[in-house]
RNA sequence: CGGGGUAUGGCGCAGUCUGGUAGCGCACCUGCUUUGGGAGCAGGGGGUCCGAGGUUCGAAUCCUCGUGCCCCGACCA
């Protein structure tokens, strides 16, 4: 999907908001209502607004390259699912009250899919025969439904929310780990692109047990939980080198797993205390952003999802589910980044690099440099949002800071007067004056 | 699902106790003056006061029953 590189804001749509709606407590939820980038339709059900609907496009464009180059492929699996399929594994009547059950006009009991473990399995039990059919992975980008008692905390914790959730099989245990590592590795590349800091924890595994559970979370003072580590992850990069998911990725998840990480229900103080120096210890709040999960033949069993193996045996294929929540991601990254004024937006997921701002709409010389940057910018490849409008210049800053672009392009006419422009780091706050060449060169690098 | 709040114009709120036909700030529209960090003056538009019953000559206000939304907890991507 291409995202439009320019806009104006005159002929935008971006209701902003000079106070804060009552209803929203927590930073990221203020702060996406106030920049105009969703509006609740209903308790925890929201509709995306078109700077809202661009983030929420760049973030799952990312995950896709990455789920892309970790050699999974792309599918898409609808929200509304047979009841049927889910009395298969059990799991119809587990499920509870936050499935939301739906019944079609023929009296036909249908569900609007929380999760797509029983579509899945029933897709590749369809599609597959041999072991020659294994390994493989598969994801999709869906809307699911959660029917959260309460949900809170804006897109964080909505009842609808958009999920990337992929799906390994594999003949054994042992290949099995090999995709559970390749989606491990691929979610640090990931998070990592997004600007992110983010840590894989030992999860709860529940029931099924065994090591190869963790939940991906990034650190945020607002985090809904409590979580405990080495500070020394805070120094990882995983895009320092390129990962290759034809080797051997053990030593990538050994690495990122050796040193003490726990939330609050995994915590153990003892061994905190035993395995990190005091001055190495973090205890900070969390959001989880991702959880992946190996769970073995738990639905390819009772689905019947099971391949030919060379020596003509019959055998459940072993799975594992990855999930990256999507729109989550949008309310997270917000936690991580943004100040007293507004959003600060990390490059690869803001909705816009520049924001242009003519301080004297009306005025020949100011809207003529405007002009030409803002085609200079087109053709360089730069993706502009140009405050055309005939507002005052505070109100501009005001905007400019909440909506929280990465650079400010700020056009006017004492500036224009001595041949300067002035570019403005919306994270650094740093300002300079600078002539236009070089403003175009710092923003297009 | 337990506990607590709240509902008045797009947003934030007052008015409710003590009933008399709705108000303030912001936003919006018009005009003039302004113009480098959320302008000033003047004029103007917009509200089934969450809903349904009831009490009353009269209800935003009192009574009853619903509903939406928010917060704390338990639960969760």
């Amino acid at each position: 999907m291409r995202l439009s590189p320019a806009v104006r804001l005159s002929e935008y749509f971006m209701p902003t908001l000079k106070e804060n709606p009552s209803e929203a407590e927590i930073a990221s939820h203020r702060l996406m209502l106030r920049a105009g980038m969703v509006r609740q339709a209903s308790a925890g059900i929201y509709s995306w607004l078109p700077m809202g609907f661009r983030v929420l496009k760049k973030i799952e464009q990312i995950v896709r390259e990455e789920q892309d180059a970790a050699g999974a492929n792309e599918v898409m699996m609808p929200t509304i699912q047979s009841a049927d399929l889910w009395r298969k594994s059990g799991r119809y009547d587990d499920y509870g009250k936050e499935m939301l059950r739906i019944t079609d006009r023929h009296d036909r009991e249908m569900l609007y899919g929380p999760t797509n473990e029983e579509l899945i399995t029933d897709i590749f039990r369809d599609g597959a025969r041999s072991y020659k059919d294994v390994p493989q992975m598969l994801y999709h980008i869906q809307w699911k439904f959660r029917d959260e008692v309460r949900p809170r905390f804006g897109v964080m914790r909505g009842r609808e929310f958009y999920m990337k959730d992929g799906y390994s099989f594999d003949l054994t245990v042992e290949d099995g780990i090999k995709s559970y590592n390749k989606m491990f590795a691929s979610y640090l590349r990931t998070y990592a692109r997004m600007g992110l800091k983010v840590i894989p924890m030992r999860a709860d595994t529940g029931p099924i047990g065994g090591e190869n559970s963790h939940e991906f979370i990034i650190l945020a003072d607002t985090g809904e939980s409590e979580v405990f580590c080495h500070s020394d992850f805070l120094g990882l990069d995983p895009l320092a080198e390129k990962t290759d998911y034809k080797a051997d990725l053990q030593p990538i998840v050994d690495k990122w797993t050796a040193m003490y990480a726990a939330t609050e229900e995994m915590h153990d103080q003892a061994r905190f205390e035993s395995e990190v120096p005091e001055d190495k210890r973090i205890s900070a709040r969390g959001i989880e952003v991702g959880h992946i999960f190996f769970f073995g033949d738990k639905y390819s069993a009772p689905l019947g999802a099971v391949v030919q193996t060379s020596d003509d045996k019959q055998v459940p294929v072993q799975m594992g589910s990855y999930g990256i929540g999507v729109s989550r991601l949008v309310g997270a990254i917000i936690e991580a980044c943004h100040d007293e004024n507004g959003i600060i937006w990390p490059e690869a997921v803001a909705p816009f690099k520049v924001g242009l701002i003519n301080l004297r709409t009306g005025d020949d010389a100011c809207d003529k440099a405007c002009e030409d940057i803002f085609a200079k910018l087109q053709v360089m490849g730069v993706e502009v949002m140009y405050d055309d409008r005939s507002e005052r210049a505070g109100v501009k800053f005001a905007n400019m800071d909440l909506i929280g672009l990465p650079w400010q392009l700020v056009v006017g006419p004492k500036g224009l007067a001595n041949g300067v422009v002035e570019l403005k780091n919306r994270k650094s706050g740093e300002k300079q004056e600078l002539p236009l060449d070089k403003a175009l060169e710092l923003v297009a690098g």
